[in-house]
DNA sequence: CTAGAACCTGACGCTGACGTTAGAGGCAAG
DNA sequence: CTTGCCTCTAACGTCAGCGTCAGGTTCTAG
């Protein structure tokens, strides 16, 4: 498919999908005319792609890390690599839920009509 | 306490104190020559303000935030915020572990000899 | 009173993941 | 062959959260 198709089916922009593969992310093969064709696969590739920034990895941390989910091969540069990415997102998914459980208690406390909090309307506090 | 000694203190930068006051999300008192002074408290609501540009949230976001957080005043539209941004912090909750346990997958493999999996030394590598 | 540390207000710089525009070329249909 | 949609490269624009520099002021220790 060419990379117009990839986009829709993989819910990203034909621009991102350059730039993936300007930062060596992505493959493709290319026509006489020098336009991208992608294999079947790639939707999945992208959707990998997709997840990992999501994450907050770096388009250099993902490409360290992409072989090694690929191939199953790792140095111990990057398993340290490895290491110390899985830390940084437990240590953020532990920060996460830590705001989580604030504004669980902020919720709690406008929900609650015993809590003293005061809920205003917008008209009212217009008025 | 002057803007130096809070940077310290809450561990962020000079500059980021200001940018925060210029957001509108901290607050300060003026000597008669323009200096600003913090009460006790400044410390806490920097380390607030941080965790929650650490979870991802805008400035905008936050100085929406801030009042309901503060004085457990709210209206439906910033209830109506606060759901999105905890249903948000949730759902990317859920992509990092995702994530982590993926990540924690290659790692087992790296790690199991029995796996199949290949581990390639750098010097032998570079051999 | 004076040195120097800390502070002030602009205002430009930086980074990363793209958005956007410009101008030119590829490609299937009629 | 040409219409029209898709694609190409190249390059500048954007946005947020600051970093950093310039040029000037304030505060405090001696």
């Amino acid at each position: 498919m060419r990379i117009g198709e990839l986009a829709t089916r993989a819910g990203v922009s034909v621009r991102a999908l350059r730039y993936y593969e300007e930062q060596g992310l992505l493959t493709s093969t290319r026509s006489n005319g020098g336009q991208r064709h992608y294999g079947d696969m790639a939707a999945d590739r992208v959707h990998l792609i997709q997840m990992l920034y999501g994450a907050g990895l770096s388009s250099k941390t993902i490409l360290d890390l992409l072989p090694c989910v690929d191939a199953k091969v790792t140095t111990p540069q990057s398993r340290a690599m490895l290491d110390g990415e899985r830390d940084r997102i437990d240590a953020q998914i532990t920060r996460l839920i830590e705001v989580r459980d604030r504004l669980d208690a902020v919720i709690a406390l406008s929900l609650s009509p015993a809590s003293g909090c005061t809920t205003v309307d917008a008209v009212t506090a217009a008025a």
